[in-house]
DNA sequence: CTGAAAGCGCTTACAG
DNA sequence: CTGAAAGCGCTTACAG
């Protein structure tokens, strides 16, 4: 492995000059700096960021905590984080925690020893104490595709539930719907209780109550589009025809919701926009050494396609 | 931040021995240990990884790269990865590639200079440099659900693409089918490549041809379950009726093939295994420093649901 | 069983 | 513009 040493030797200079040239730093002399150059190429000299990041006490890698990989909206929140991150330097790491306490206390322990910069949580467990652990060691996070965390250290980039609940129910009354139900995610989400509450507020303003009773209800609003798949899945194999005998609502506008055989109406979440935003803002805050702090909702346009229809009687 | 020798001066022993009972290395004596673990709660130390890294030189992480995040194959390959990563005590870095060869080189610098202890690919472009540029720096590396490279240091966990081509091929010719078509995928994958070519090798065993128009064709094989999705679409939307105009095949067998709107037949890959294995493989590697080797084959049964059919005529 | 010492490969003031 | 020196927080032989 060459290391700096190495370099400065070939091109007959100081670790600190070499250094600098690596770093892009400070003023080197035209012809040092070509010499240095020179030595890296035929040294193969990749700089050991392991390293620099004891010396600098910086990481250059920020994480994401995810509830589900596997749902392709967590999937498009990671792979715009990574863009946005590499476009800036930094490495993303990502990690699963399917919402468990246990396990997200476990990628805490891990992050704060690996010294990440920052953390993206895209879900997390109710009451998860978390964000809590990370920002008291000063590690910024933001909080990205839900919100509602009383932390005015905490950055959000946050979508509107209330709006968008607010338009999915309008959407079915204005069908002649008057049972409706929601269909509550197994993992105990955050995020899944605040989109349930808004549910239940929507109806309430036009006088209605959510249906305890799944065969009586006529219209399902689940709390993501993967979701509202499984419930198309499940009712239809139960004999019971989508929309014409009930309707289904998802949450996310997933690629696969625009499908001809699914046309699924939902809610469009910009994850690839969020994933971005959140890490602009957490890289701005890593790199001045302060919290995030800024809160940014964009709203979620209703999108209506075929899984929504007039009620039966 | 609190460090080693925080907590050596706090319990009144030297660094070496607080170092030893945070590793649970050699043997310290038991009134020792109590000492030096009621200093580390008391101070709430956690180990400085980075410290550890560049002392020990191994980074205890690993990494993985996919094409495509978003598509729920390599999630389950990535989820499985991290759950056995951090089951050994690893830390597990997520790359998107895009099978992009530039986007390739970019993630294999930033793991040499993270010093990652290894790296799974899951797929890349063809005549990728990948691997080649780490296996030259002692970084082990095994191609996880896919293979067919030329590198003796390679560990592979592979399927059997020939094998299930064949079986595939077999259904749609019994059904009737003699003009078959192949759906490439858009990126330039290096397996993508080689499911073709088993593809045509199992016509020619039959003495047929791949139908070369696409409005000719009464089956489609695509290269993976979300293309043959993107295809069952495409052929309906333009008026053609799967299966009762035209067959469709995917791979991978991903949850929703499943869906009873869906109904895909597919060909069965066990995505959370082979993420499994493959780390399993790299952690022995990396432990004693040597590159991986082995190589295994799983088979992939044919899922047979309700996009395929009779040809009609 | 315990501790003093060297060193991993960098960065960062500070002299010159 | 360049270099000598200290030090980031650990681990690892090696004495004792």
């Amino acid at each position: 492995m060459t290391t700096l040493l190495d370099v400065a030797r070939k091109a007959g200079v100081s670790k600190s000059t070499v250094s600098n040239v690596v770093r892009g730093a400070s003023i080197v002399a035209d012809t040092t700096r070509r010499r240095v150059e020179r030595a890296i190429r035929e040294t193969g000299y990749h700089p050991n960021m392991i390293a620099r990041a004891l010396k600098a006490r910086t990481s250059h890698a920020i994480a994401i905590v995810v509830p589900d990989l596997t749902n392709p909206f967590f999937g498009e929140l990671v792979v715009s984080a990574e863009r946005a991150a590499s476009a800036m330097n930094y490495g993303l790491v990502a990690a699963n925690t399917e919402c468990l306490a246990s396990l997200e206390m476990e990628a805490g322990r891990s992050l704060i020893a690996r010294h990440i910069d920052g953390v993206i949580i895209a879900g997390m467990s109710r009451a998860s104490r978390l964000p809590q652990m990370l920002l008291d060691r000063d590690i910024p996070v933001v909080l990205s595709s839900f919100g509602g965390v009383e932390d005015n250290r905490l950055g959000v980039v946050d979508h509107d539930d209330e709006l968008a609940m607010e338009s999915i129910v309008g959407h079915l009354c204005d069908l002649g719907h008057r049972r409706m139900a929601f269909v509550s995610p197994k993992l105990r989400e955050h995020s899944g209780e605040r989109r349930r509450t808004a549910f239940r507020t929507a109806l309430k303003r036009r006088g209605l109550k959510a249906a305890t009773r799944e065969d009586v209800a006529t219209a399902f609003i689940a709390h993501d589009d993967i979701l509202a798949l499984a419930t198309i899945d499940r009712l239809e194999r139960a004999g019971r025809r989508v929309p014409r005998d009930v309707s289904v609502v998802g949450y996310d506008d997933i690629p696969l919701a625009g499908h001809h055989r699914i046309g699924l109406t939902t809610v469009h979440s910009d994850a690839g926009l969020m994933g971005n935003r959140a890490v602009e803002l957490l890289v701005d805050a890593a790199r001045q050494a302060r919290h995030v702090a800024s809160r940014i909702v964009q709203p979620n346009p209703l999108i209506i396609r075929t899984t929504t229809a007039e009620a039966r009687s």
